[in-house]
Formats: structure tokens, C-alpha cells, sequence
DNA sequence: CTACGATGCCTACCATTGACGATATTGCGC
DNA sequence: GCGCAATATCGTCAATGGTAGGCATCGTAG
């Protein structure tokens, strides 16, 4: 309620004198800036962003846009994570965080055009699993700085994205040490990039060993839970089976678990089961699931660093990769002896 | 960019005029106010809220606060549900959404008077689980309009909250039904609100059929699965074990499920579990876990609508109680027949 | 011809900032 | 020691973009 003219009334200097002790701006002298000083920490004053933000040209307001039905790979308490490492970085800028969220990706595209346009916010960072090339034709009609949490064509936009590549790689080599040839792996269609580029990462670990990945073993679900049972089932009723199962999110691996244990196998000493993402639940599987854990601080923390190098004009080097870590937990073993022995393979300790 | 004057020379009139147009007010002829909306929609112009903010005298932001660390009651899923639906009121008010999450309650509530003071926010909504008095006087320094989803003393403050009291009830009526006479009940300390609301509906429930709840049958954790793991083992290892466990949360009956299975007891034929929550994982577990379901956006949409309530003036009538709902599945089922026999109690079918 | 209503323009205002100008103080030279 | 100039400090004023109320103007009707 109170404005700079009382409080500068009250410290009996000019309301620009009180600005510029409120800026730390030089040309004040050392006693007015202490008396005035005195008077803001006694009064408590704050000066009020809405006059502030009008005289800068800038809201200080950096908009998060999460279409959330694209699909569940960014599950909910990932996107809460990079939540949190947005406003870390955010708040040592002095910005707030708005949250849009939209049910398809198009209207989160409008909805950040219009957000734009009426100057609430000064940029965005956006959370997208699929082309985000729709959206970067939308932004045309009104540019400003944008950050994609998620894979952009080079050139196009800034962009994030977690080492998925890196990670695919690290749990197929996983599971090649211990044995495991037979590789059955549970995507989906359509297919987000990043599931393209865990793909990529199987296919090269499986090169690696001299492997292909047999494309009779590749089944596809929509992330839920009940696809990837469905999935798995699929692979399970092949002639030739695998031994181990690679679910490219966790949920589907959970799923394949329950078609595991609806058909009485043993995990993981009939069947190697890993997932994608370590969200909460995996760790409270029985058993609990081997998988790729992803930090969603630090993808939502490098975007909003991005983000802000992009306001200060410069043009960071564009995907940032967020290293993945692999989670060995009880879900994966040694490959399956008979099997191992059928092949000629040495049997992993 | 385009400011009103540049709009309003196109139109060819007076800002002013336009301004009008753009606010739906009267004095303007209907042939002025069709070329001019036929230029605004031309142009896509939407006044900035910048200019907007200031000579209003609001923001037009609603606060959204997160003391993300109070405890693991309000799991990450869910808060991302109530999210939702606070949004889907605030953008039918043309309000967006400003989010702030802070370690502790205290580092909101000074964040919150901070974002008050410099007017960024109007009023905001704040997730608790614990006390909010500490709160409340914090905001004394800059009063507002805020609205509490948890529990709050009754007339402090307007609330929403989940029925965790009819939850409970139907919960425990539901072991009853299937003839557990013997509940354990995983339960935490320190203890949030909603969780002496949920012991409340079970032991009325228990009243209803002449029984009392064992204390030494009530064990405690720490809203983690690892907690709850070793409360359950500490439950079973009690001369005269429960035939049933109902934890307070998901996440705890997770670990309850797990402690089961280290001790090689069947589920539901050895022992019923029951949780509270519905989070995700609740229908993944083996056996997927009978819980009580909140329903996060519905509790975000009833306290944006109450904020608006108190925004225009009112003062809506204070606690509203959201229902919940009990989802019986797998984890439950009859009381073992010796124990009911022991006892004389019918099988339950 | 006057009066009234409808329409649309003019201008003050919101809280803060920054450029610029005014004032006072200080230093230096004569 | 006095006067002039330079500089440090502080106040005045315009500007930011949009809104609202007052006011002028125009047309029409009595």
C-alpha cells in the first residue's frame, strides 16, 4: 500500500533519491543513503513490481508451459522436479515462475503467444516430448526467448534434453555383461525422440557385442502400465524369447513385471526386467526395478540458465545433455543358464 | 509491442475509444466498434498487462505456495492434480498462476509477504499439512487474501480439505465387512491434520461394530515405504498379529506389502493392506493396493474458487470437504478363516 | 433556435525510473 | 581571503501503456 512518496516523505528526501538508494546507484551521499535507508528497513518497503516492470519494458516473469497430455513420459513427479530446479535458478535472477499448463500442445502454444503479447511474461520454457516444430511456427507471429525442455531440431531452439543415448547404452551393456543375447525391448508409436534415441543407444551396446537388435523383439505400448504388460506378453509368447526385457519407461516395466508374474517366472532369474526414468515407484517394485534414473533439477536448472543467457542476448551452445546414471537394482540378473548354454555363452557370476 | 495509440491510429480514433472497445464498455457506436474490432482481430492485439496491472491497482496473479518439504503427505502426483485444477478456475477469472516453492513453511510465509508487498501476487493459495498459525501471523504484516488446502483452525483462515475422516471410515467399514477384527494402522509422528482426521474415521468405524483400536496395534513412519516396511514388520511381530494393516498412506502400504513378502505371507489370504492416496503406484503394486482416492484437482479448483470468493469481498463458509472415495482392489480381501474361527466371527464370502 | 443525448476526444492518473537541471559545497588560483 | 569553477548531490519532470471520467461536438428533435 504505501508507495515510494510516502516513504520518501517520511525520509524527507525525493522520491528519485529514494530509487536510487533502492537501486544502489551512486550519486547519493553516504548520510541521506543511511538515513534513507533506515526509514525502508523500518517501514519494511518493498517497491512495487507493477510500476517497476512497466518503466522496464520487462514482467521479470518467466512462463512454464507443460502440455500434459502429449504423454506420460514425463511423468508427474519428474516435471515437479524440474519445477523446482527452475525456480532455483529463477529466483537468483530476481524472476517468478508462471505456470501454464494446456491439453495439447497446440493450445499451449497459443496460450504462450497470448501470454507474450499481453507482456505477462518475458519468455518461456517448455516442456515438450514431440515435434516442437508446430510450436516454433506459432511463435513467429510474436518472438521471444524460449527454451524447449525435451529434444528441437538443431538451430531451431535452445533445447535440453536428458542423455537418453547414454543411458540406453549403459543399461544394455548392463545387461550384456550379465549375460543376457536375447533382447526384448518395449516402445511406443508414436514415438518421442528421446525414445529414438534410447533405441540408438540399444542398438549401438548391442553393435558393440556384435549384436542387431531383432526387430520381432520390439513391442509397442502408449507408457502405461498396461501396455507394457500387454507388450510383454507379446515378446514372452515368441518362439524364441527373451531373456531380458528393456521397457523404455518405467511404468511399461512395471507392467511387464505383472505379465511376468501372471505367467510364473521368476525375476530376475527367469527374466531381466529394466525401465527408463526412476520415477518413485521403481524402487518400491517387487523386486524393485533396475533402471535409468534422469535428474529433473538439474534439466529444469540448465534450462532456466539457458533460458537467461538467451535474455542477455547471447546464443548458448544449443542442447545441453543432462547425464543419466544407471540404477542397478534387483529386477536384473544373470542371464538364464540353459539358455546361456544353448548359445555357448560363459555364464556371468 | 504495438502499443494502444498505434492500434487506435489504425482504427483511427482515440485511445480511449479503443480502450472501450477492448473492455466491453458503453459510449461507443456499433459501426466504431466493429472497424474497431476488425482491426484489433487484424492486428492480434492484446493490451499489455504491464500497463494494465498498474492502473487497476491488482495483478491479476494468483500465488500458488509449496513448502515442498513439510512431509510426503501431499506426494508429487498429486500436487501437480491440484495445480490443474486452481488453473482451470484462475484462467476462467483471467488470472494466471505464479508459482513459489520454499524448503520450509517459514521460508514461504516470508516469501509470500515479500511477493505481497512488492505486488506481484493479489492473494495466494497455500499446500500445507501441518500448522498454519505460524503462517497466519507471518501474513499479519501484509494482509491478503489466502486460502489454505489442508487443515486449518476454524475461522482463521478459509480451507479446503480431502474427507479424510469419511475415507478412513469407509475404509475400515470395509475390513470390517470383510471380518478383520484385528487392524493395525500405520500411522506417523509428528502427525499432520489429515492424518488425525483418518484415525478419527477409523476408530468411529471400529465403535460402530463394538471394538476399540489396540494402541500397541499402531505403529508409526515417516510417510516413507521404507518406514512403513519396518512398521509392518513391527505390527506382525505382535503376539496376537493383526489380519489386516492400514496404513495412512500409499507409500507406506507399499513397504507394508513388501514386509509382507519377506515374511512369505500371501496377500490378501494372510493379510489384507490398505492404503490412502490413489497415487499412481497404488495399481501397479502386486497385489495393486486397495487405497482411498483424493481427488487432487477437484481440492485445486474448490480453493481457487474460494479465492475468488474472498477476492470479491465474500467470506464463502470456511472447511469445504471434498469427497473421497474408497477403490477396493486386490490387497484386500476376507480375514483368514482360523483367526475369524479363533474368534467366532462368520466367513466372509 | 435551443436543448438534449449519443459519441468520441482530452487529460489526469497509477508508481517508478532516469535524464536533466538546480543547488550547494569544495577546491584552487590570484 | 575572496571569487570563480568544478563537482557532488538532490529535486523536477517526462515517460512508460492503459483506463476512466469529464468535456466538447455533432446530430436530431421539440
Amino acid at each position: 500500500m504505501p508507495t515510494i512518496d510516502d516513504i520518501a516523505r517520511l525520509a524527507q528526501v525525493a522520491p528519485s533519491t529514494l530509487s536510487k538508494v533502492l537501486n544502489h546507484r551512486p550519486h547519493v551521499s553516504r548520510e541521506t543513503r543511511a538515513r534513507v535507508e533506515q526509514v525502508i528497513a523500518a517501514t519494511g518497503f518493498v517497491p512495487s513490481q507493477r510500476a517497476r516492470r512497466l518503466i522496464a519494458g520487462r514482467s521479470f516473469i518467466l512462463g512454464l508451459l507443460i502440455p500434459y497430455t502429449s504423454d506420460q513420459l514425463f511423468t508427474d513427479p519428474h516435471l515437479l522436479e524440474i519445477m523446482r530446479g527452475i525456480e532455483a535458478e529463477a529466483n537468483e535472477r530476481e524472476y517468478n515462475l508462471l505456470l501454464s499448463t494446456a491439453r495439447t500442445s497446440l493450445d499451449a502454444a497459443s496460450a504462450l503467444v497470448r501470454l507474450l503479447r499481453s507482456d505477462v511474461i518475458d519468455g518461456a520454457i517448455v516442456v515438450e516430448t514431440h515435434d516442437v516444430r508446430p510450436f516454433a511456427e506459432t511463435l513467429q507471429q510474436r518472438p521471444a526467448p524460449w527454451v524447449v525442455i525435451g529434444y528441437a531440431p538443431p538451430g531451431m531452439v535452445p533445447s535440453v534434453h536428458a542423455d537418453d543415448f547414454g543411458g540406453a547404452l549403459a543399461a544394455t551393456r548392463h545387461l550384456l555383461d550379465l549375460g543376457h543375447r536375447r533382447l526384448g525391448v518395449i516402445s511406443s508409436l508414436p514415438r518421442p525422440f528421446a525414445l529414438d534415441e534410447r533405441l540408438r543407444g540399444i542398438n549401438a551396446a548391442l553393435a558393440e557385442a556384435g549384436l542387431r537388435l531383432d526387430e520381432h523383439l520390439v513391442a509397442t505400448g502408449d507408457f502405461s502400465p498396461a501396455s507394457g504388460e500387454r507388450a510383454a506378453h507379446c515378446l514372452l509368447d515368441q518362439p524364441d524369447p527373451p531373456t531380458a526385457i528393456f521397457a523404455l519407461n518405467d511404468r511399461m516395466a512395471a507392467g511387464a513385471l505383472r505379465a511376468a508374474a501372471s505367467r510364473g517366472l521368476r525375476i530376475p532369474e527367469d527374466l531381466s526386467v529394466v525401465g527408463f526414468d526412476d520415477i518413485a515407484l521403481a524402487s518400491l517394485l517387487l523386486p524393485p526395478l533396475t533402471t535409468v534414473r534422469q535428474s529433473g533439477y538439474r534439466l529444469g536448472r540448465t534450462a532456466a540458465s539457458i533460458f537467461f543467457q538467451c535474455l542477455d542476448g547471447q546464443a548458448p551452445e544449443t542442447p545441453a545433455i543432462i547425464p543419466t546414471e544407471l540404477v542397478a537394482r534387483g529386477s536384473s540378473g544373470p542371464a538364464p543358464p540353459r539358455r546361456c548354454a544353448e548359445r555357448g555363452f560363459p555364464r556371468a557370476p
